[in-house]
DNA sequence: CTCGTTCTTCTACAGAGCGTAGAACAAACC
DNA sequence: GGTTTGTTCTACGCTCTGTAGAAGAACGAG
């Protein structure tokens, strides 16, 4: 799978939060009133960007299939292809896939999660027939 | 975490498979004769790779912290930090930190595994407490 | 101790990916 | 039709990675 840069997942972020069709610049203003991942002292919120900004990395999210765009419209409206935890799950399984021994990496894998988390899995694996 | 390019994983494996200190030459020499994960069409075995460049990598990878180097010793000696298991455990949480519907995520990933495996998972996690 | 060999570090470059955005072009509105 | 709004084209700089030569350091042979 194709990977994600920063502004790129923040701006899928934004699209998997508000599940909906957005424009570029609804997208780019939503993205500033953000605590932007920053957690450095001082300001952390992101800088303005401009519109072609947001355009060019939309369109490079529609080559990397993880956007849709509704072109009938003017302000061409985007959005997510999957959902993020489908994107997630996609995501530990290519982690998974590229290890051969699976089994291990599964063992620490749920030896590490928390126990509220394990109790989670254990109901997920029980309803799954 | 730092993550790790083409090489440097090929690399990487080999290290993690044969656990072991190894040479900059001795895992140049097990790299050429490898797969080469390329699977496409006619010859698939890795060039020859020039020994700076192993160096280049090897330090790259001491940086990120990925292997050992003892330096006590003429050829020095490069070892994994952790296992290949560990490490591919840490990129699923990783990846699974990342969002912030974990349960959802979890979800879509157990409900995608094989029945092997969520039979494996089973039992890891009832001998878990 | 000196010389050649072996090994390491330093430096460098090219290509890709990503953030960034201006310039130019297209559409829509008044 | 001209202004405003939105899109595409083009492009540049930065970082990361693969690549490796040139130069320096250590080590064994004699």
């Amino acid at each position: 799978m194709a990977t994600l840069g920063d502004l790129e997942r923040a701006v899928m972020n934004v699209l998997w939060e508000s599940d909906a069709e957005l424009s570029a610049n609804a997208l780019r203003d939503r993205l500033v009133e953000l605590p932007a991942d920053d957690s450095g002292p001082g300001g952390s919120d992101r800088r303005e960007i401009a519109t072609t900004t947001m355009l060019t990395v939309l369109s490079r999210l529609e080559s990397k299939g993880f956007v849709t765009r509704s072109r009938d419209r003017r302000p061409h409206l985007y959005r997510a292809v999957t959902s993020r935890a489908d994107h997630t799950a996609e995501l530990m399984h290519e982690v998974l896939g590229a290890s051969p021994d699976r089994e291990a990496a599964l063992a620490r894998f749920v030896g590490s999660v928390s126990p509220t988390e394990a109790e989670t899995l254990r109901k997920l694996l029980a309803s799954r027939g």
